[in-house]
DNA sequence: CGACGGATTGATCGTGCTCAAATCATGTGG
DNA sequence: CCACATGATTTGAGCACGATCAATCCGTCG
């Protein structure tokens, strides 16, 4: 299955460094003569846990990878779902903080790190993209916290229902990896809360399902509306 | 009154750029060459908007800042609060992605964008400062995001603590620059719960008051318990 | 001293959580 | 191919935590 956010441009594309996107980085790596190896991991697979070293930057080529803290007694909060073509473990100090894990059977490219910042000590584009990769990943957690801190449960849901149709939507469908537990730990809700939120969005005609993951949205326009 | 997180060493110090901290990066752009000039802004006044073109890099070299994002019917969550030594402003792409304010009078060093960027260019230091800087933030918006869809009132509220008492605490005294409602409105909680709080704290002898906003932490080990 | 904004405290309300049961989807073995 | 087992999802009923609304209280500054 070749994924369309995967493959790379006949001609090379040039790249704005202060627009960089993620999708593209590992085409940039491959110019500086960087190698990218496979590994795919088991649905439900630790990819790499809290606290442990950061080895390497992966790439989803096929899956979905699900990135999380944990607090003592197991409640948890889901900071990113991770979808073929974006980059994650990026880190610019020296462990991870989050555990990453495979939502579902899920082939990665990786990068050794060491590689990556040598490659960035001599090529400013190479530095550039690690940089605004991090700030990528914090413009979401910026956006992310005021969500959390200040939207409600219908607000919640119809943001994550947009950010997926943006991310994943083929035909005006949505084939979402995760269960409602996981869109819940990620949107700060239970699972039962996220379940009505769809339930009465698709009573109002707003998304039809054909299987609990297997979404289609009838009317963004009123989605947006919803989500404050 | 000199901050001490602004002292410059009489010996320049050996910069790990991998355990870069945002306090010495204005020191290093210093060596760099670049110049910084200082300004002033007065309670409650504006330093950037979101969404503004993104002119300046500040330093916090008295007083404190709010940074935050508000919805269209008022609600607002702060971000991060930025205190003596702090940088902020710092973008990877073209615009601020939150608003700034000082809380109090206030006093920045600021270094324009631009000539930070040139820097960067040529100096792998600089850099690997602003990305470190990045990665700071985003470890922050990680751990906040965890607080903002997890943590009860007492949970939030006792980290709260525990962060500025790490970051501002002199003598074991805090002196809080910042009212109630932004107290609430980073912890995504309402001014009355962040008090009733930290009376509840007060009546436990966790805490002691003289002024509201004039807090000595008696029992640092409790108040780690009560974090989760 | 008085006025004003900030903080505390109280009473009530409502959203989202918890606990529980029923239903649905998926895959496996007979 | 069907029966069953299992986990995921939906739906319901009741509850609790934090929000809301309201009334003091306090500290600061004119």
């Amino acid at each position: 299955m070749l994924n369309q956010s995967l493959r790379t441009p006949a001609t090379a594309a040039p790249i704005d460094p202060s627009c960089y996107s993620a999708e593209q980085f590992f085409v940039t790596t491959g110019h500086a003569g960087l190698i990218a190896s496979e590994f795919s991991y088991k649905k439900e697979e630790e990819i790499y846990g809290e606290d442990e070293p950061s080895e390497y930057v992966y790439q989803v080529v096929s899956g979905a990878v699900r990135s999380y803290k944990l607090l003592s007694d197991g409640r948890r909060q889901i900071g990113a779902f991770y979808l073929p073509g974006d980059v994650f473990g990026l880190e610019s100090g020296p462990t991870h903080r989050l555990t990453a894990e495979a939502i579902v059977d899920t082939t990665v490219r990786l990068i050794k790190r060491r590689s990556l910042e040598q490659a960035a000590a001599t090529d400013i584009n190479i530095a550039r993209g690690l940089w605004s990769m991090t700030a990528g990943e914090l413009r979401h957690a910026e956006d992310h916290m005021l969500l959390l801190g200040r939207k409600n449960a219908m607000e919640r849901v119809a943001n994550f229902l947009l950010e997926m149709d943006r991310r994943l939507a083929v035909a005006g469908m949505m084939a979402l990896p995760m269960c409602r537990r996981d869109i819940g730990d990620y949107l700060g809700l239970t699972l039962e809360t996220v379940s009505r939120a769809l339930s009465q969005l698709q009573s109002k005609g707003i998304l039809g399902f054909s299987g609990a993951r297997q979404i289609e949205l009838r009317n963004r326009a009123q989605l947006r509306n919803l989500d404050a």
